[in-house]
DNA sequence: GGATGTGAATGCATTCACAGCA
DNA sequence: TGCTGTGAATGCATTCACATCC
């Protein structure tokens, strides 16, 4: 199930996510039906987009009336994995990544956290949410048996290579990086990056752009 | 200064804090010079990218040569604005916004964290790193009396609409969002969002996506 | 010889605009 | 009439390829 017509651009699937998100919204509200327009509006698309993204899994709209948004939310999870839950492990237990081990939301994304683990023998055995962090050692018996496919990274720069060599080890599918560098992996291991501070001084940059042409700023070297 | 030529692609952008991230490795192994080819391999681009990217901005390569390391950091930081100290403050000290308050490396990269608020009284006066945690009705002020232009929201979805109205008020001109929702700002304020459980989302969606291809899968509803 | 900077060509993603259906 | 699904047109970003310079 889920084929992909034929290809579909990477910018159509990340903003899935968000339709998905969006709809879970109007669930809660008790929308029933929702239309592209609408939809687009409230995410600052436009309802063309909205539909050719949709069209790109199926046809689940009804010409002159929408999208159901029940319907709609079951076929976007089948078609991003998470209509079955995912296990997921966690790899660095220091601030951030404790922070990511409470983070409600992703079970209720369909992620479920299986374990943590972290190099420091100082943390293991740490209590952390209903988990106990465990030592690097025990990876790859854990994967093995607790069937997680996804990983997520929060460990420094300079471990995270290392990390990942070792979830590809295991067995692992996917992992979600915070490590501010590029790892390496195989084809079928998928990596996502996910830098903060990048992020800030993108939003450095747009600040002085909206300065410099408002004329705001004075040109210091 | 920084003036972009004409108009600079967004995913440009995007890509000069990966140079920068990059040169700064370079600059610590004690590299002078580096080739736009070479840059390119270590980050997956080409070398065209690169050259295309960093010549929006100007002129800084030696043909023959390539581009030297520290005088392109420079260059690089000037583009960004993290050439100077960027005051940014964080609002919500939950799990996540604690995590942040104390990730070292905004401030390695020219950003100061000068203030932390929380709605929940709970949480005030809670030390948070160098930082105590403030009530939001101290917001206005501590933006005005800091000076601090970017704000990181870790929020909860519910809450961050209102917040950002708050943030606006108060002057702020930049806001990393880390809530699910997609907050409206007038236009002179930026806006980048950061959510976690979309980026699973995407990793299960590739995820699934190869283990298809790979006929591994069978055809589960 | 080795590398940059950049117009021209290509390749993608978005938007348009409309046929067709409820 | 209202809205979807989708080829065709447009608009951007990436890549090519080469003149230029160290």
């Amino acid at each position: 199930m889920t084929p992909p017509r034929s290809e579909v651009p990477e910018p159509a699937v990340r903003r899935l996510s968000l339709y998905l998100r969006q709809l879970e919204a109007l669930k809660l509200k008790q929308v029933t039906t929702i239309s592209s327009r609408r939809l687009a509006d409230s995410l600052d698309l436009t309802d063309a987009q909205v539909r050719k993204d949709l069209a790109y899994f199926g046809q689940f709209g009804r010409p002159g009336v929408g999208y159901e948004v029940i319907p709609l939310i079951t076929r976007l999870r089948q078609i991003l994995g998470t209509d079955r839950v995912i296990r997921t492990i966690l790899i660095g237990a220091g601030n951030l990544g404790s922070a990511l081990a409470s983070y409600h939301r992703f079970a209720t994304k369909g992620f479920e956290m299986v374990g943590v683990f972290d190099s420091d023998p100082a943390r293991n055995g740490e209590q952390m949410g209903h988990l106990t962090v465990q030592p690097m050692a025990q990876l790859n018996r854990a994967v093995r048996d607790s069937g997680a496919r996804l990983a997520i990274m929060a460990v420094p720069a300079d471990a995270a290579q290392s990390v990942a060599d070792q979830l590809v080890k295991a067995g692992v599918r996917g992992i979600l990086n915070f490590a501010p560098v590029r790892v390496t992996t195989p084809d079928d291991v998928t990596v996502h990056d996910i830098d903060m501070s990048a992020e800030l001084e993108q939003l450095s940059f747009r600040v002085n752009m909206t300065d410099v042409s408002d004329n705001t700023r004075s040109k210091a070297v």
